[in-house]
DNA sequence: GCCAACGTTGGC
DNA sequence: GCCAACGTTGGC
């Protein structure tokens, strides 16, 4: 079923990068990558889902200030993450063969970045999100959904100053900090 | 660097 | 098929 890229069943994605490794400014640079090391099922799964034209959010992992830094856009469908079958890589799985490479992988494409990053501690200051398994403590899925609603909300947020959030005494420091004018 | 929360593995 | 041990993820 080819469904064209304005089509209403459009979906959105989150995926987790740790910027040390692949960062947002990586795909920049690249204009396109191959989400290669999904290692696991649920993960690979979302991806067998996906369909070009698919929004994602590049999320930025552990780092001081874990947050979701710009968008992607799937641009090639799923196909095998051959990365399993080189004994080389560091994603080589023994299991993996040429017949059946479990693995899967999806081609993502900058799209652009937000106007701010929306920081993880932002995310779980607001109510509506609390159903993101990326706020949930201790879900570490790498890939997954994001429902319209979620989206909007975080793209109004990116829109926004930041609140400022005093949960702790050594909080209140650099930009997120400045009050909202 | 710590450690909680997961997923995976393997003994039984 | 249970579950303890283990390795990994990733926030803090």
């Amino acid at each position: 079923m080819n469904l064209p890229a304005h089509c209403p069943q459009m979906r959105y994605w989150l995926f987790k990068s740790e910027p040390e490794s692949y960062g947002f400014e990586h795909l920049h640079d690249d204009r396109q990558t191959a989400w290669s090391g999904v290692r696991n099922f649920q993960a690979r799964n979302f991806m067998l889902e996906m369909r070009i034209g698919d929004e994602g959010f590049f999320y930025h992992s552990n780092i001081k200030d874990p947050a979701i830094v710009g968008i992607v856009r799937v641009v090639r469908e799923a196909h095998a993450d051959l990365t399993a079958l080189d004994p080389k890589s560091t994603y080589y799985d023994p299991r993996a063969t040429p017949d059946k490479p479990i693995w899967q992988l999806v081609d993502v494409a900058y799209e652009r970045a937000l106007p701010r990053p929306v920081t993880l501690t932002e995310l779980r200051a607001h109510a509506p999100l609390a159903g993101m398994p990326l706020v949930q403590r201790g879900t570490r899925l790498s890939v997954q959904p994001v429902s319209p609603t979620q989206w909007k909300a975080i793209l109004h947020m990116s829109e926004r100053s930041p609140k400022v959030f005093r949960s702790s005494p050594g909080n209140a420091r650099g930009a997120g900090a400045r009050p909202a004018r």
